[in-house]
RNA sequence: GGCGGCGUGGCCGAGUGGUUUAGGCAAGGGCCUGCAAAGCCCUGUACAGGAGUUCGAUUCUCCUCGCCGCCUCCA
């Protein structure tokens, strides 16, 4: 079984399955409230690649993902743009869902949303706050951080460390700087729900609680996210559900940040580059390639040049595709499929996993050069295996050639066979100045666009 | 102020106490080709600086410098 860091413990730690052969994981979704960054495109494909990389493996994976179609940043854009906040949730949550096919990510097993599991939210804070550990003031209602054993736990600090550095708003009727609001009383022309202690929508913890133990059960195997929601975030998810009696994640795993310039984007630093115009620029699979090339714990630059360099690799391992198409399907290199495999189980080293890819890619050109096509194939065979096992399809198929392009190819063709190579050489500058490049292979003449 | 991370060859980016190299992109040389393209082969004296532990450190310890993150909404 993969073995993956876990941020409770600090180390890298065996994943250890609460039913053999079934994988239960609860990945933190994004709140609609704009246009998805490139930040949540990283977030995305980690952990599509650990969902596809588990299924790869034979195990039955149930990947929950939520839609925060609720928060104080909807209702802010709904009031600034004169519509409801529905109508915002709505159009971005349709935006996250465009950009994530154009990236290949898979749909979530379920994709719970925030609004339709008020009711149960306001269930889990009556009891709370019925059992004396979350109390209500003029604003809502806050959870007691000193009712919560362990509480720091994620943030890998003490309750006292965390306190004497807490910059929250001093609020008067908070008992501790660190209590967390389970409920936001509605201020005038707020949406808002009805539960005991006035009408209010929920705080932004308390979903993820809920839904991931209704849909995903107690003692649920994984929950993941960004690393910055490690804290305050999942810390409070936590301190919720083990104040409520629950049993709650087996293990947390949090991705690094994109990093712009050295500095994490973020919607708040406003240097945050969108999704959907990265991916209107560049083949998704580069940006797929980028995420695979660099270890999901550690940040990663997402520059022109790494997307150029991640195209350009990319191209070669399309050619590589075209090129083995035609050879026999038999079984993967088994050696080479067990590497890449303990690179993966090995807290999901991508970049090592590649290393993998590439080299077999090599071993195949290199067996087919050297006249063993069977070789060939079974190296090919394991490219595939290992491309598709992440998400990365190898473009098999060929362009669609248009006919003028056809025509100038037919004609370059014509004009080597009868020697004229200064003819042939002029239709390939044509052909090159149109966007297409012309090989010569042992099979015929091949054009591909740039 | 508290907690944590990082600094690897032109760029991106893994990894390891020592015999042989991560890998990608870029670059140079060769093979192949009418010439190319694609592919294959070869090449580059990389581990921020200092001290220490060790037979031996890029890899462990300490210090210095630089950068970054979390402690507030945030993937």
């Amino acid at each position: 079984m993969i073995r993956l860091h876990d941020t409770a413990l600090g180390r890298v730690a065996d994943v250890e399955l609460r039913d053999a052969g079934k994988v239960s994981m609860y990945v933190c979704g994004p709140t609609v409230d704009g246009l998805p960054h490139v930040g949540h495109g990283r977030m995305a494909l980690v952990w599509d690649v650990l969902r596809r990389y588990l299924e790869w493996g034979g195990l039955d994976v149930r990947f929950v993902s939520n839609i925060t179609d609720i928060d104080d940043k909807i209702i802010a854009r709904a009031n600034a743009e004169g519509r409801s906040a529905t109508d915002v949730a709505v159009q971005y949550e349709e935006a996250w869902y465009d950009s994530m096919k154009a990236l290949g990510v898979k749909r979530p097993t379920v994709d719970p949303h925030a609004t339709a599991y008020v009711d149960q939210m306001v269930e889990l804070i009556a009891g709370l706050v019925a059992a004396g550990k979350a109390y209500t003031t003029s604003d809502g209602v806050y959870l007691s951080v000193d009712a919560v054993p362990g509480y720091g736990l994620l943030a890998r600090q003490s309750l006292d460390s965390l306190r004497s550095g807490a910059r929250v708003d001093v609020v008067e009727e908070k008992r501790s700087p660190l209590d967390f609001a389970l409920w936001k009383a509605a201020k005038p022309g707020e949406p808002a729900w009805d539960a005991p202690w006035g009408a209010g929508r929920p705080g932004w913890h308390t979903e993820c609680v809920v839904m991931s133990l209704d849909l995903l059960g107690e003692g649920f195997d994984l929950h993941g996210g960004g690393i910055d929601l490690a804290f305050p975030h999942h810390e409070n998810e936590r301190a919720q559900s083990v104040a409520a009696g629950h049993d709650f994640t087996r293990h947390w795993a949090h991705n690094g940040h994109v990093q712009m310039a050295g500095e994490k984007m973020s919607k708040s630093l406003g240097n945050f580059r969108t999704l959907t115009d990265l991916l209107a620029e560049v083949d998704p699979r580069a940006y797929r390639l980028v995420v695979l090339q660099s270890h999901y714990r550690a940040p990663v630059e997402v520059t022109g040049a790494t997307l150029d360099a991640a195209t350009r690799a990319l191209a070669g391992l399309d050619g590589f595709g075209r090129r083995v198409a035609d050879l026999p399907s038999v079984a993967a290199d088994a050696a080479a499929v067990e590497r890449f495999r303990a690179a993966m189980d090995d807290d999901l080293d991508t970049p090592r996993a590649m290393a993998e890819l590439w080299g077999v890619v090599k071993a195949a050109n290199t067996a087919r050069d050297a006249g063993d096509p069977a070789g060939a194939a079974a190296f090919a065979a394991a490219a595939r295996e290992i491309a598709g096992a992440v998400g990365l399809s190898l473009g098999a198929g060929s362009d669609e050639i248009p006919a003028d392009i056809a025509a100038l190819v037919a004609a370059r063709d014509a004009a080597r066979a009868g020697r004229d190579f200064a003819g042939a050489d002029g239709l390939r500058d044509r052909l090159e100045a149109l966007g297409w490049v012309v090989e010569d292979t042992p099979g015929g003449t091949r054009a591909r666009r740039q």
